[in-house]
RNA sequence: GGGGAUAUGGUGAAGUGGUUAUCACAGCGCUCUGUGGCAGCGCGAUCACGGGUUCAAAUCCCGUUAUCCCCCCCA
């Protein structure tokens, strides 16, 4: 008979397998505490999102919108897109839910799966899980540096250093459009230089034009003129006050004019995590900024708001990498349970089931008849004991109990058994 | 979108023109209805797919696909 030919997963996604399972286990149970403590109350959006949401928000020239989302159509004709950042689907969130009467600022976090339509490489993924937080409502200095001081804490509280925060400040709309006319001005004689994506951002996004990592690009930015010498008073207030923060909290960061980030809703602070070596593309395990334009952007009110989102699966990476010990919290049975012939089979379903009762961790193989294959599994499993209730056994209504490290066995009542097996564990 | 590497049982590897395709670990079965932690034996791979060269191909050539890595970009 031929065999069926195997299905793959699709590209750019992963399984992650039971043994894998601690370590994302160890990451949320480490964050999710010590964001309650901060304040942040968890919030789920759904997967699937209208287009439109991430068109407004992202912004149509962004790489994310204009060639990564996985979009598709309903039967009814509307265009979905599975979520490619939490940030967006948050804000949609809150102006829809009318969370805008609650006091302010809203503090809210989220986790889970979002998609991008990217060449997948180490620490890039499709399918990729991330944690976000986003405070909104507040746009004082103070909510900037509790987002990245909280970063910084998960960081090490995951066991995790050694990473710098790189931040910029945007500015916002009423600095920004001057200092975006002195980038026109300063690249305007420079545009035949520049690589073929620049002459493109050039017109769309000129900012990004700055982070580009081609040689020359990089050249000629370097003379470029920086936001941070065309902030207005009140944005350069705000960035100092925020710097002045981390100052005070002893956060490693470093200035980085060249960081612009590829959303378009960012407006004053913006930063990445990044460690101090080996920096790849793909290194940023915590990134975001201030958004104080996109609630209103979604149809809200005018509110500041600022977050980042956390790439889980770099954090994963890092804590293999650095061998971080991750406590593997599966349950381990400690007795297993050796049936021989019907009789003892039968009896042995209830005494399971009185073992599970008396939170005994323990395992059996039903299916099985050959002692020495039962007893095999059990070594393999590593337990403490192991109960053999055998055809003489069930007839004397007693069962022997074998202790695996000492190799030793005595016979005992079958109905003292949870008892002595509970006892004995204790002990 | 561009570049590089790789593809052999479930996993990890060996095999560089002629082997029933080898080994280790895991799985399953049997020896085995009464005892595990180094028992023995067995089962299990159309050598990614398609084509070509050759008396002969896992091995050489071409194409395809997939995976991994790098660039772009992001978390």
């Amino acid at each position: 008979m031929a065999k069926e030919k195997s299905i793959q997963i699709p590209r750019g996604m992963r399984d992650i397998l039971p043994e894998e399972q601690k370590y994302w286990r160890y990451v949320m149970k480490k964050a999710e505490p010590l964001l309650e403590f901060f304040g942040f109350e968890k919030i789920e959006t759904p997967i699937l999102e209208s287009t439109e949401l991430f068109q407004r928000s992202v912004g149509e020239e962004t790489d994310i919108v204009e060639k990564e989302m996985f979009s598709l159509k309903t039967k009814g004709g509307d265009s979905l897109t599975l979520r490619p950042e939490g940030t967006a689907p948050t804000v949609r969130a809150y102006i829809e839910n009318g969370l805008s009467v609650r006091p302010h600022p809203i503090k809210l976090y989220y986790s889970g799966p979002f998609f991008r339509h990217e060449q997948p490489q180490k620490g890039r993924y499709r399918q990729y899980y991330s944690i976000g937080i986003e405070t909104i409502g507040d746009g004082s200095e103070a909510v900037d540096a509790e987002l990245i001081f909280l970063g910084y804490k998960l960081l090490s509280s995951f066991g995790l250093d050694g990473y710098n925060v790189h931040i910029n400040s945007l500015g916002d709309s009423s600095c920004r459009p001057a200092y975006i006319k002195a980038l026109k001005d300063y690249y305007k004689n420079r545009l035949k230089k520049v690589c073929v994506t620049c002459k493109v951002r050039f017109k769309t996004n000129i900012l990004r034009m700055l982070d580009c990592k081609e040689d020359v690009c990089k050249e000629i930015a370097k003379d470029a003129p920086q936001m941070i010498d065309y902030l207005d008073d009140d944005c350069k207030k705000h960035f100092k006050h925020v710097l002045e923060f981390l100052d005070e909290a002893k956060v490693p960061y470093i200035l980085n004019p060249h960081l612009v980030r590829g959303l378009d809703y960012y407006t004053r602070t913006v930063f990445e995590f990044l460690p101090e070596e080996n920096i790849t593309a793909q290194s940023a395990v915590i990134s975001g900024g201030r958004y104080d334009k996109l609630v209103e952007q979604l149809g809200g009110s005018k509110t500041p708001a600022a977050g980042w989102g956390m790439g889980l699966d770099r954090i994963v990476e890092a804590l293999k990498e650095k061998n971080i010990n991750v406590p593997d919290l599966r349950p381990k049975p400690k007795v297993f349970l050796v049936q021989l012939g019907e009789a003892a089979k039968k009896k042995s379903l209830l005494l399971f089931e009185a073992l599970r009762k008396a939170g005994v961790e323990t395992k059996s193989s039903l299916g099985r008849d050959s002692i020495k294959s039962q007893l095999r599994i059990a070594h393999r499993l590593g337990v403490k004991f192991t109960l053999i209730l055998g055809q003489k056994e069930a007839l004397d209504e007693t069962i022997i109990l074998k202790d695996m490290d000492a190799s030793t066995q005595e016979t005992i009542p079958l109905e003292k058994i949870v008892d002595e097996v509970k006892k004995r564990l204790k002990a």
